[in-house]
DNA sequence: TCCCCCTACTTGACAGTGTCAATGGTCGGG
DNA sequence: CCCGACCATTGACACTGTCAAGTAGGGGGA
């Protein structure tokens, strides 16, 4: 079983990476020299550039997945999936980034990818769907679900990437932020 | 004034590509060529690869800012803001591919870059400030801020990069969609 | 024993990229 | 007339992803 040693110190590589400095600088040959490998050696694990990306976000989606059927159960379901969201995305930096990035990751094209992330899409409808009740129009679950996803997406992304962190104040008040947010907008 | 025609060229050439491309795949060399000039010509206007990038992103803070001053100003304007800051996401993809994207541009080390940012972020804060009235604590303000940006900022991102157009079904209904989602997490 | 193939990797080459350096034109003002 | 400022060009460099061919080694039949 034990998958080949090289593939999966070149995937541990490439997330670390990404996590530091971004996915667009990552080079298949410093990670093979990192390796102590041949510049073509990854080659033989990963068909191309996009196929390393398409691992990472498929490691990435089944993790997130966990990680919302887990909040999902808790009581206060909807706070606890926006905080597992955001919590996911500071947590794996290196997934996240490569996740949502359709230049990077086709998800539609990779039907083993798609699965696992529409798993995770539909933890969120689930919640919502019993969330609203039975007799919840499709339009209401979508609109609700919609919301709940862009709002964690949105709070995550701009944590990360975006200008959120320098504009918010120190890091320390995260939690309680998140956790605002998740309040505020979440009181049915 | 009129500067030179040739960095005008390549600002829309450049834009025009993200908006179709990404972001990643843009190459001076090529937007160069489809200029006809020589590979080294837009090096005249622009200092480096990033200089570009910091350019797309100022062009686009302005009238991002400007967008949001109007939605700010009308009636239900917490609706508005948001609608304003999607509908501005899906007109200017390129330059919104590009404005949140530290690794492309960092706007903490610009400074006319970041006061136009903040002007933007600042539409916001004002909006939030004036709807929870005078007695609001600044933790309040500061949640209900986030929370409206993430969730405008967490749709946009969705509907341009991420999996939401493929999974929410066909573009006609986006408006609808925008404004459902509007009014479900704006009513206060 | 030999042989053969398969897997994992290496070496070498190629086009394309951002970027540094030096060169060449083409103006308007002294 | 010349000279410097501006704009663009040419040439080179290191680096990237990727194609093509070659090589070590080991396991399983004959």
């Amino acid at each position: 079983m034990a998958p080949s040693n090289l593939r999966e110190t070149v995937l541990r590589a490439s997330v670390d990476f990404i996590a530091e400095h971004g996915a667009d600088g990552l080079s298949f040959r410093q990670v093979a020299a990192a390796a102590g490998v041949s510049h073509q050696a990854p080659y033989h694990h990963f068909a191309d550039r996009k196929a390393i990306f398409q691992a990472i976000a498929l490691e990435g989606f089944t993790k997130f997945g966990e990680a919302l059927r887990v909040a999902a159960a808790s009581p206060d379901a909807s706070i606890a999936l926006l905080e597992a969201y955001v919590e996911f995305a500071l947590a794996h930096r290196g997934h996240f980034r490569v996740m949502f990035r359709r230049d990077l990751c086709d998800i539609e094209n990779d039907a083993e990818l798609m699965v696992v992330a529409d798993a995770s899409f539909d933890v969120l409808v689930d919640h919502v769907r019993v969330e609203l009740g039975e007799k919840a129009s499709i339009d209401d679950i979508r609109a609700r679900a919609t919301s709940m996803w862009s709002l964690g997406h949105g709070l995550a992304t701009l944590l990360i990437d975006g200008p959120l962190e320098d504009k918010i104040g120190p890091i320390k008040d995260r939690r309680a932020l998140i956790h605002a947010v998740a309040v505020q907008s979440m009181r049915s």
